[in-house]
RNA sequence: GGCCUCAUCGUCUAGCCUGGUCUAGGACGCCAGGUUCUCAUCCUGGAAACUCGGGUUCAAAUCCCGAUGGGGUCACCA
């Protein structure tokens, strides 16, 4: 048996910004065509002028190529009229279609498709049998004028002048396809230069908001757009993960896949029936997890990190970045959260000396100034390495002088030595531990802060 | 409202087709405990679901019917 090569498509309007559920519709095709070794074709469907924008159109095809959703062959609607053209003309010689003269509307006269009112059933790849009385479609408009076809025609010419042999879109095109399929037998009836069979259908379930309503720009605002999300400093692979797994699984538990895995993996029959909440959290943590797995995510970080805190290129900027780049990956997941560290005053700090008040230093447990101005000096003198004269023993932060400071910390107190070392260091009652700490800051800026310390003490 | 469609933890889902192995599994989130003081990470544990009602059957989350609920769609938009 010789298959039909797999042509599928993803036909956006451009009258919005690409958003999550289209998103998804165009992976999903985008598997399906690379899984089956078939072609991928992206059709602008730009015939209403009214809300047509050339900006939507290019945030579509930014976006796309973003996520890494690649086309294999690129139409605009608008620039195929005369194709839809002939196509009228043919249906009006043949009496399958009509023009109207009307009443209501802003034409008085528009083309009409004469239905006859037929049962149509088709099964779909995902939901199954469906069937349709068109009798109550009525005579539908199918264009305003020859120049101007309105979607359900142009989309069904374009499916067969292109060869679409799956049409997989979202669950919103269900009451569509009665009408479409009946456009599709009257051209297969009329037109003598194309055949080809009516197309599969797999209608995909819609992306919901919380709300369990569809996912809209009107209603949901900005979240929706695929771009939101790239500002936001999520990773694209990331995003079409998680698009991936909203309405689709492999069957087994495993949930972390890069795009040639989905590619391997992608099975029509294993998505699902009913529509998903869109949920970032889980966004979020497979974000997190995806930013684990890339190379360069310490490069990217401490160039964000620069970029915010408006840092200088020298050589001690450049080592205290490569040393906090992995402390930042684990309190981040997406690029935008180091904004929000830094605006919370979580970063700024190991690049110059703190400001903090007093009580700060002293640990809940023991609120002593005395005692805590007594434990910062014999820290001080650890790290100095005037304990035992033994200074020459491993650089600073080594394993001596930790060791030595954790002995003081045990005879001590933890927290009583541990607590005013970070707060000296970092200012802040939340930070990394102290022994990071020092070895971030190195020797000569650590006895700065921590002598700054003592004198606040004084 | 008509038509179409769907229904397992709060959310995403496995299991359903080919009934028993399901006292329903995993993940996110949440809660608790642990890991050198705080935070983060990590580890361990926990709470949490088969919408309801009939039927078929020795046996139903799984098959059938109905109800209920949700969603979609009803343009000279796509």
């Amino acid at each position: 048996m010789t298959e039909k090569t797999v042509r599928v498509r993803f036909a956006p309007s451009p009258t919005g910004f690409l958003h999550l559920g289209s998103a998804r519709t165009a992976l999903f095709n985008f598997l399906f065509a690379r899984k089956n070794a078939g072609k991928f074709i992206l059709r602008i469907e730009d015939t209403d002028k009214e809300r047509d924008k050339p900006e939507y159109e290019k945030d579509i095809l930014e976006n796309l190529e973003w996520l890494g959703i690649k086309h294999d062959e690129f139409f605009r609607q608008s620039e195929r009229l005369e194709i839809y053209k002939k196509y009228l003309r043919e249906l009006l010689e043949n009496g399958v279609a009509y023009v109207s003269e009307e009443s209501e509307g802003d034409r008085k006269q528009v083309i009409r498709f004469k239905n006859l009112g037929q049962k149509i059933v088709f099964n779909d790849l995902i939901k199954g049998e469906i069937s349709f009385d068109t009798k109550e479609l009525g005579d539908f408009v199918i264009a305003k004028s020859l120049d101007e076809p309105i979607f359900h025609f142009a989309n069904v010419v374009d499916d067969r002048e292109m060869g679409i042999t799956h049409i997989i879109r979202g669950e919103d095109h269900i009451s569509n396809t009665a009408r479409q399929i009946l456009i599709w037998q009257a051209l297969s009836a009329s037109s003598t230069d194309r055949g080809g069979e009516l197309p599969s259908y797999a209608h995909i379930p819609l992306i919901l908001a919380p709300d369990r309503a569809k996912l809209s720009k009107r209603q949901h605002g900005e979240t929706v757009s695929i771009a939101f999300y790239r500002e936001q400093g999520y990773l694209p692979e990331a995003l079409v993960n998680y698009l991936a797994l909203l309405g689709w699984n492999p069957g087994n538990e495993r949930e972390i896949f890069s795009l040639a895995e989905l590619i391997e993996l992608f099975d029509l029959a294993k998505v699902q029936q009913s529509g998903a909440i869109f949920n970032v959290e889980k966004l979020e943590w497979l974000n997190r997890e995806h930013l684990k797995k890339i190379s360069n995510v310490q490069f990217l970080i401490s160039n964000e990190v620069k970029k915010i805190l408006r840092l200088r290129e020298d050589n001690k900027t450049k080592e205290i970045l490569d040393k906090i780049a992995p402390i930042v990956l684990e309190r981040i997941s997406k690029f935008g959260d180091i904004k929000e560290m830094a605006e919370r005053g979580e970063l700024a700090y190991f690049f110059q000396a703190p400001e903090y008040p007093k009580e700060l230093l002293l640990w809940k447990k023991d609120k002593d100034e005395n005692r805590t101005r007594e434990r910062l000096i014999k820290i001080r003198e650890i790290l100095r390495g005037d304990l035992g004269g033994e200074a020459s023993l491993g650089g600073f932060a080594s394993k001596e002088i930790k060791d030595r400071l954790m002995a003081l910390a045990e005879k001590e107190g933890r927290g009583e030595v541990l607590w005013p070392l970070r707060v000296a260091l970092s200012g802040r009652e939340k930070s990394p531990d102290p022994l990071a700490l020092l070895e971030i800051l190195g020797k000569e800026q650590s006895l700065i802060r921590i002598d700054k310390a003592i004198n606040i003490l004084e």
